[in-house]
DNA sequence: GAGTGGTCTAGACCACCTG
DNA sequence: AGGTGGTCTAGACCACTCG
């Protein structure tokens, strides 16, 4: 079970640049250099910095060099626009907390996703965050996780306040694809009670389901969000 | 302005896929016959190749062949999920009717995204679909496309019922990303009276800015979703 | 065993950017 | 002018699939 040396090259990069040892904007060293470094020809090493590209972590010009991009979150898939951002206006600040610790479970009965039988057995981990835009109760998220191989990961600091990184740093998970359903929906008591709203006020709902890098590994998602004042933005590649 | 020659065969390997020359599911033929047939490297063959295999179109097999795949719409992007389907049951029947004849007209004065002097300028085509599942509707969209350097538009037929290979097909235009924001709303009277709702119904809302191979060419869509009985399901990779 | 795609080498010239 | 990424050649051996 030995990596192709391009691909060794590729992650080696990947990790030096999501550590930040090649910071945003800076330049990755030459092609030539790489190739030096390594002992690897220029082929190869451009067969990983095309990975890397396409990956969204860098991008190359010509006479110029491979730039370290500003990282997006995972799939840049989830992000709130607030309508005056179009109008070019100042940022807002975004927090985020838990409305639980997070802890395993087992899967509700009517969970929204079919689930196989093995995750059926380890049962899941349930996270409940609420995010908050300029103080305002935004998107209610329950993510789920199958209890299997991520050991401890109740006990693990959160890295950069990110699951998804903190899913890379300590199990070397990461998030390949998203399936998603959108709806619209009346809120309902609860949810109307953590967003401040009436009841029957529309409200956006997204089940999600991540595929990720491990075979027949999925994280699974719930989210509603108030889109009064916010939209949700995604930005698809 | 002359091609690298890579991309020469890139682009006519996917009109050849696009056109049906090579059927979905069958191979193409092997590196090594591209690279004589073209008279380049298997490095440049398989450069072509994996481009055409990061946009979809192929699936390689070692020991086996580049496989030639069912052709997905526009980025994977849009489509209706019942929950009936979830369950693994039956197709529905969709369509798509017009709810005027394409035509072109000037840009509304509170359009919903920023646009340029020269697209102002051209003023806009725009398309009024309504989209039903099992003649239940449940889709208005309304797009609008920049009237330039698209001769004719209105006069061309529909490819496939589709604006996107359309698009392709007569003019080369290819949907490279899109940028979304996504919210939802009460109904108004007029989308209620579409989708036979009672006013203040939840119904999900889309605009859509889609970025094109084109550099400055946009394509921007409007969209209203009754998703009381079906999803919008969206597949991200 | 013959053919496929996957990995890899050691060169070359060109187009582009920056000092 | 020197260095960068972009294009390109002509080979090689390996891992895999299939008949």
């Amino acid at each position: 079970m030995k990596l192709p040396r391009y691909k060794q090259l590729h992650q080696r990069l990947k990790s030096d640049i999501l550590s930040g040892h090649y910071a945003e904007g800076s330049l990755l060293p030459s092609e030539n250099t790489l190739s030096a470094q390594h002992k690897i020809t220029r082929v190869m090493v451009r067969q990983a910095l095309s990975a890397l590209e396409q990956e969204g972590y860098i991008a190359r010009r010509q006479g110029k060099g491979s730039i370290v991009c500003a990282q997006q979150p995972a799939l840049g898939l989830l992000s709130f626009r607030g309508f005056s951002e179009v109008l070019g206006e100042t940022e807002h600040s975004a927090t985020s907390q838990f409305l639980s610790k997070p802890h395993a479970t087992t899967w509700s009965k009517d969970f929204f996703f079919d689930l196989s039988v093995s995750e059926q057995k380890a049962g899941c981990i349930t996270i409940e965050r609420l995010r908050k835009v300029d103080d305002q109760p935004v998107m209610l998220e329950f993510t789920y996780l199958p209890n299997l191989n991520i050991p401890n990961f109740c006990d693990k600091k959160w890295v950069q306040g990110s699951l998804f990184r903190m899913l890379y740093w300590y199990y070397q998970l990461e998030i390949t694809n998203v399936d998603q359903r959108i709806r619209a929906l009346a809120a309902e008591a609860e949810t109307a009670e953590q967003f401040h709203l009436d009841m029957g006020t529309p409200i956006l709902h997204i089940h999600r389901k991540y595929g990720t890098n491990r075979p027949n590994y999925f994280i699974y998602s719930s989210l509603y969000c108030n889109t009064e004042h916010y939209a949700i933005g995604t930005i698809i590649k």
